[in-house]
DNA sequence: CATGAATGAGTCTTCATTCAT
DNA sequence: GATGAATGAAGACTCATTCAT
């Protein structure tokens, strides 16, 4: 009377994950949904009662990570005091998130940005607040005075989602295995305290 | 007198030409061969006698634009005296390039993203010797002890790398037209002076 | 006293009404059977108890519509004396049950005709009854004397029923709302007396 | 040198009698684009140099077809004197063309009325010049005072076509294999007798 | 009886690439 | 070298039908 309850209550959440990995190894054009289907185990009809199109997935995906993404950075800065240690915590946060998963990491490093179109929707929404995040604590800091306000908060940030966001591409692309999150400090350092030694 | 061969003679060009106009509104995948010909003037079987594929296109814009890129780059630091000047330059040089061709500029910015394949192409040829350049530039300051010695020189270029990247990726994305360049000194200015209110 | 049994029971009918409507808009090979359910809200699976498949959908709606057609068609014949007055009954009587609901009216002269298969099926049917009908009222005629013997009445009937059939299709196809009735007379008056003037 | 001009010269035909032949048989919604191609000796992809979709083959079967009768019409009609002559000449024509070519016969009489908007599109182009044709001649009767004028000619044209369709739908649809044209003078002497003895 | 989630077979169309001229 | 007509492989998506509940 129980039964058939063993692989679904998330069809959806199969057919996503199924997703991350044929698009991570293929790349979004060359993913076929016939595989995506395959690997969720699902009939390739039924991806269409859960996504409009095959953009729709990939589109899912990453609103999907990028949302548990945000709200488990803004849980991990919750418990902190002072700028620097949140920045600090944020860097260490985003390149550990991505190294833990290379094929979501893949995905989002190299195949969402396929397309202007996709791009501009990516930028537009989630990865926007994701900025706002990283502006806010930079602002913080600006406002306790430890950090300069001669440069546009917006800018900054945006240069320190660039740092981050390139260690985490050639981390993607190398082929050595070295664990990302690692780095951190290294871009931490160098974006509060400068190239310029003193 | 070598006379008149231009406009024949270049059809390479003219291809080149028109498939950075074509890619860069439709995208590598929404590209059709036969419109990058129809722009260029040739037959569609033309295009097949100066690219093996329609990949390789787009492999050449990015060779000839980057080799120009690199080319020009080394240009404009021979003439400075200075680690820090040539830094500065470097940005400079870079979003006044990317921001000169906007078509050119959602090539590179996007479609040349396209997949991890690609990518790696890219990053182990000719961008790995951009940031080489870059990463030079940085290893002088530091031989000169101006700069700081205990962060990697790789990992230093390629964050700096990564911010100017950002900041070309946002203009594109971006429907307002500012000039691109104006965004240099205050990404030196961050990079080498750091967060850090002194 | 079998008291409100309507709106249940009555599925089939429900079913059928839906799928007139839709077959109407939309044509056969366009209406979806989801669709169908949908306008006559039961579940999709709901038809497939009722029906064995779209087609048969299709083949209930003409047997039933024209069952009912044939029934009443004879009603009105019975009340009737003389072959020319009956004849000029069928017509009207023809005319106006055609334009009296312009769903079905599209069903019978455009959707029922879409396959070779459909149609045989649909002329040696119920559609075969009606010629008969057709053809007694003229063999009536011939017997009273009052019409030619020498024309056969099976090809007399086919042709009574194309001129009726085309006046049907022309006024379904056509976007100007006259009452289609109105062409009765117009018809009876040709076929019995002729282009010929006297 | 003179090679390869064994089958081409019309592509675009071939594939039109392939598509008579494949709608015909399987009907428009069963005909496989692939078997045209593969019937007329073309790759699948051929096709749609030639035309813009299945959709376009069955418009353009019909517009071929249509204004090649329709000119052979005229022609047959040039040579004659009298509307009784002309109309009777119609008649003949009409059935013996369709009877001329059954698979072309079949997507006539009955694939090519398989959707409303199809239809209309059929009504307003050539098949009303073909009424037009019809209605003169009974127009020129009706001048020539042999023919009734009390009755619309338009109404009377369409009540002829009517009849005419009429047999070559049965004939279509009648496994039987008689030839068609000898029912021409029957249509023509109840059309323009009447049905009334005298 | 009724449901509606799941199925998966089935096909039109596109477009990079070739090759006879 | 240049052409462009022809190729044909390949795939996203639809929807009639089923069946476990």
């Amino acid at each position: 009377m129980a039964a058939k309850r063993n692989g679904e209550g998330d069809k959806r959440e199969q057919i996503l994950r199924a997703a991350a990995t044929v698009f991570a190894s293929k790349g979004f054009f060359g993913a076929r949904v016939s595989e995506i289907a395959a690997k969720a185990k699902v009939a390739d009809g039924t991806i269409y009662l859960y996504f409009k199109s095959k953009e729709e997935i990939l589109a899912a995906l990453f609103a999907l990570a990028m949302t548990q993404f945000l709200e488990r950075a803004r849980g991990e800065l919750a418990t902190l005091e002072g700028a620097q240690a949140r920045l600090e915590r944020l860097a260490q946060f985003h390149l550990e998130q991505v190294g833990s998963n290379r094929d979501l990491a893949i995905v989002f490093q190299v195949e969402l940005r396929h397309s202007q179109k996709f791009m501009e929707r990516v930028s537009t929404t989630i990865l926007a607040d994701y900025l706002k995040l990283i502006q806010q604590v930079i602002g913080e800091g600006q406002a306790q005075g430890v950090w300069r306000k001669e440069l546009p908060a917006s800018t900054m940030a945006k240069c320190f989602f660039g740092m981050l966001d390139e260690m985490a591409t050639n981390w993607v692309l190398s082929h050595r295995q070295y664990p990302l999150g690692d780095l951190a400090p290294v871009v931490s350092d160098l974006f509060i305290g400068g190239l310029r030694a003193r």
